[in-house]
Parts: C-alpha cells; sequence; structure tokens
RNA sequence: GCCGCUAUCGUCUAAUGGCUAGGACGCCACCCUCUCACGGUGGUAAUUGGGGUUCGAAUCCCCAUAGCGGUACCA
C-alpha cells in the first residue's frame, strides 16, 4: 500500500511551531519511505478560519522547505471546498440508522455533565434525545435546529465492535479505551456544519491516507473516529502520536504566550530555516548516535518513526540558538548574505526597513558578514553591524582600554594613523595585522593601546571583529578618517 | 472529578535485562586573545518514590506521586 501522509490545520491562527513539528514528521516519514504528503486546511469552523492565517502556514511551510506533494502546484484541499461529500457520507449514516437528532441546547447539556461528573461519573451525553418519537421530533423542529449524534451502541452493536476498543500506536504501542466511556458524540453541528471528527475520518479515507501522524493530544479522539471509520466500513489508517512541545514552564504552547510559539516569529526574530529545521527535528527523536548537527537530507535518511520518544520535550531557546549559529558559520558567506538579504526584503513587508543594508554594495556586504558569522546567532544581529555602513557614535570614554589614559591612547591612534598612511602594501587582514603587530613592537606601546582604540574607532563598540578585520572591510582611507576622528574625540 | 498518556543531568537526548548511565545546550574554569565571539581542553549535573520479578533493573510488573493531554454543537 502507497504510504500516504497529512497535515491538516485549522487555520485559525498562525502556523505553530507545534503544527510545523508535525508537519515536518509528517513529511520526513514520506521522505524516507517513499510516499505522498498532503495538506489539507480543516476550516468546517467558518466563524474562527481565517484565509490570511491560511496564506501563513503556506508560507511558513514553504520558507522551511516542508513541501507538499498534493494537491499539486502548492494549492491545498479546504473541507469548506468538500461538504457535498461530508454530506453524501453522512446520508450513508442515516440511512443505517446510526444517527440521531438532538435538540438540548448547550445549557442542558452543561448542566448535564456537570451532574456527571459531581457523581464521579464520565461526563457523556445521556441519550436524552435519543429515542424521541417522530411526533415529538416534529413538534421540537418548530421551534429549535436540530444537531445529530453517533449512536455508539447501536454501532458497536451491528458493527461487531469489542467492549475494549484499542489501536496500535506506532508510538506508544497498543493504546485502550473501554466503549461505554465513550458518549454519543456530534457529527453535524445544528447550523449544519461537519465537525473535525466526521470530516476528518471522510477525508483521511477519501485521500486514502495510511498513516495519521499528528500531535498527541489527539489521543483520545481517536477513539471516536475509529467507531466513525467502523460505522462507514471505511479502512482505518495507522497511528502515530507525536509527544508535544511545552514552554518552558512545562505548559502547553499556546498561540497566546508570544515569544516563539508561531514560525511566523521565529522568522522575524532571524532563525534560518535550516537551524530551525534541525532544532525541531530534534524535539522528540533522535538519529540514536552523537550527532545533532544535520542536515534536511541526513534527517530524512536517519528518520523512524520508531525513534520518536513518547514524552513530551520543552522548547529551549538557547538550544535553538547555538543550532543556528553552527549554521550559520557552515554556509558560506553568499549563500548567508543571500539568506540574510532575502529576509531583509521579507521584514520589509512586515513592517521593518533596512534598506541600508539591501542598498548596499553586495561585494562590500559579503566582507561584513565575513567577518560577523562568528558572532551572530540569528540574521537580526547581523543589523547591529550597521557601523561597517554609516559612521559609528563613538564614545571617548570606550576609547581608552582599561586601565590606560586619554593621552596613552591618543598617542597609539596617531602612531597606527602615521603607518598606515605610509603603508602601501597589500589591504588584506593578515599584512594590516602584522603592521599593527610592528607598531606595538617598535614604538614599545602595550597591545591596550593600539588594537582596542583602533577597533573601537572603527566600530563604536565594547565588542566587534578585531581591527585588522574591520579596516580591511573598510578600507584604507575610511579606515583612516575614523581613527583620525576619533583622535579629534580625545 | 473522570479517562488517557508520560516520567534519565536545569534543558534536548543516548543507553530496549549486563562496562564507571554516554553526547549536546546552558553554567563554571583554563587555553587562545585588544574586546565580544568562534574554536580547544576540563569540570558541574540525572535514572520521581516505594514494592516486586531476576544472579543482575534506568530498562519488565504493581502501587503511589507528579506533569501533560482529553473530558465541546473548537480543531
Amino acid at each position: 500500500m502507497e504510504i500516504r501522509t497529512r497535515i491538516a490545520p485549522s487555520p485559525t491562527g498562525k502556523l505553530h511551531l507545534g503544527t510545523a513539528r508535525t508537519a515536518l514528521f509528517n513529511f520526513l516519514f514520506t521522505r524516507k519511505n517513499g510516499g505522498k504528503f498532503i495538506f489539507r486546511i480543516e476550516d468546517t469552523d467558518v466563524e474562527r478560519s481565517k484565509k490570511s492565517f491560511e496564506t501563513d502556514m503556506f508560507e511558513g511551510l514553504d520558507w522551511l522547505g516542508v513541501n507538499w506533494n498534493e494537491p499539486k502546484n502548492k494549492e491545498v484541499y479546504r473541507q469548506s471546498e468538500r461538504l457535498d461529500l461530508y454530506q453524501k457520507y453522512f446520508k450513508e449514516l442515516q440511512k443505517s440508522g446510526f444517527v440521531y437528532e438532538c435538540f438540548c441546547t448547550p445549557a442542558e447539556l452543561a448542566q448535564e455533565r456537570k451532574q456527571m461528573q459531581q457523581a464521579g461519573q464520565i461526563p457523556q451525553y445521556s441519550g436524552h434525545c435519543k429515542d424521541l418519537s417522530e411526533d415529538e421530533k416534529t413538534e421540537l423542529r418548530k421551534t429549535k435546529k436540530s444537531a445529530w449524534r453517533l449512536d455508539v451502541k447501536k454501532i458497536a452493536q451491528l458493527k461487531n465492535l469489542p467492549q475494549i476498543l484499542k489501536f496500535k500506536d506506532l508510538v506508544h504501542g497498543e493504546i485502550k479505551k473501554n466503549i461505554n466511556e465513550i458518549g454519543d458524540f456530534v457529527i453535524i453541528k445544528s447550523d449544519g456544519a461537519s465537525i473535525f471528527f466526521f470530516a476528518g475520518v471522510v477525508d483521511d479515507a477519501e485521500m486514502k491516507i495510511s498513516h495519521v501522524i499528528r500531535g498527541e493530544d489527539h489521543i483520545s479522539n481517536t477513539f471516536s473516529q475509529l467507531i466513525l471509520f467502523k460505522a462507514l466500513d471505511l479502512p482505518v489508517p495507522q497511528f502515530a502520536h507525536i509527544p508535544l512541545i511545552l514552554e518552558k514552564d512545562r505548559s502547553k504552547m499556546s498561540k497566546r504566550k508570544g515569544g516563539h510559539s508561531r514560525i511566523f516569529d521565529l522568522r522575524l526574530a532571524g532563525y534560518l530555516p535550516q537551524g530551525l529545521l534541525n532544532f525541531m527535528a530534534l524535539l522528540g527523536w533522535s538519529p540514536k548516535d552523537d550527532r545533532e548537527f544535520l542536515s534536511l537530507s541526513e534527517i530524512i535518511e536517519s528518520f523512524d518513526l520508531k525513534g520518536i520518544k513518547k514524552s513530551a520535550s520543552i522548547f529551549d531557546d538557547d538550544k535553538l540558538n547555538y543550532l543556528n549559529g553552527l549554521w550559520i558559520r557552515h554556509l558560506d558567506d553568499e549563500e548567508l548574505l543571500n539568506q540574510f538579504l532575502g529576509w531583509v526584503e521579507w521584514l520589509k513587508q512586515h513592517g521593518e526597513d533596512y534598506s541600508r543594508f539591501s542598498e548596499a554594495d553586495k561585494e562590500y556586504l559579503l566582507k561584513c558578514i565575513a567577518i560577523c558569522k562568528t558572532r551572530m546567532a540569528t540574521l537580526r544581529d547581523f543589523l547591529a553591524a550597521d557601523y561597517l555602513l554609516v559612521d559609528p557614535k563613538v564614545d571617548p570614554h570606550l576609547l581608552v582600554f582599561r586601565k590606560s589614559s586619554p593621552e596613552a591612547t591618543k598617542n597609539g591612534l596617531e602612531k597606527i594613523k602615521l603607518a598606515l598612511e605610509n603603508y602601501q602594501g597589500d589591504w588584506e587582514v593578515e599584512p594590516i595585522f602584522n603592521l599593527l603587530s610592528e607598531i606595538v613592537e617598535k614604538k614599545h606601546l602595550a597591545n591596550g593601546d593600539v588594537f582596542w582604540p583602533m577597533r573601537v574607532a572603527l566600530s563604536g563598540k565594547e565588542g566587534s571583529p578585531s581591527p585588522q578585520e574591520l579596516a580591511w572591510v573598510l578600507g584604507q582611507s575610511e579606515t583612516i578618517k575614523r581613527i583620525d576622528q576619533a583622535i579629534s574625540l580625545l
């Protein structure tokens, strides 16, 4: 049988980290084993679904490189466009007598649940409307709209379902539940829309999904869906419930908490798709050896559902930063710069303008990024290197190294200036460094009165690349100009 | 409350009955060094508790505890 997986988010918020990781695992599984990965939007809840969230999800997954095979051309399936299909299956359930109308109001249902809970029972629907007569129903229809519930007992009887429902989860092993604990749940709301249990089951069957890989918050739903599959005589897919990603305080990652729970925010923060992908893959999965720095193809190569951990994991910014920094250093300068410029372009669409960078000379930026990359954890860190593009603001106090004096500093800078003005050799990092060392040696100066003030004169920063690297990027005349400006401050 | 899932350093994880419980992040120290980084070396730190099974348990079983999830005419 062909392997077919899917990601089926509802567009009620921006692409969530958890959803993206679920998508990634589905994608990895299909890529590893050969198959098709399908994107389906579950927008049956018209009230909360928004087109803009859909767009955010496409863009997010596309950016990560988690591509789907169906539908083609980056289209998606939408449940809102498949309503006829659900109708068809619903009619089938009606014909079998597996559904009944329910006229109970939300208030009545809540009251019922509360009572059962207080009695220490499992809160489930009492079956209040199950045995209404035709006359009663006709009467009720005059004033009320009805929802449709599944008659679980009847299905169990007619389809010979066991008392203990079970399924073999590919991550957790066998999971069981007593069928008595499942009440008659609603599959069609009173407004006529199908709810997710139902539409999802129909779609998974119609799309011939072989493996349902999803968050473990769906474990309890699985039993309801199992009943639905049986009621409709549809083939049951395999299930794999992957552990959740938790906040630092162990609570479920929520859309409201901000921080790094949304892919959009992580992209905004300047993470590389490679770094984020690497990090996400390692949340709940490992290649079973000591490798951690992994490319997508390496992850695909080692991926196995059996290697997925059962327990939830906590999102750790430190590790993400580390991995992302590793990727930044690993990419060659040109690739890194291209990613950076693409990101700046993207930022502009979202209200942040750094045209200073997008308009700068590319060859020049290439040098800048080369000397800055060991100091970057995210692309955003490169934004702080704008002193390479405009004159820095230099604090005169910062020019003086530790316990040195303004006089010694000024002396050092003047010696450098003189040497640079007379310098005629190659303008490369190594010779510039040699020149500075020579000054220290011949003029009997301290390193701190040469390297430090020159570096601050060029960058204005307490921490930055070395003076020889900065000088190399800035060029001879700009370097001399900035040193001269610093001297005038002392 | 009820049902389900889970439990290894602070965090991500390895070790599916057998070396001193391994690696990574973080943190600390040292080296490199004008600085901040990068890099290198070393250190810190864990099997939730209690019972079993076994020659032997992080690993299997039971109980407790804790965390998470579900308990909707949300998905």
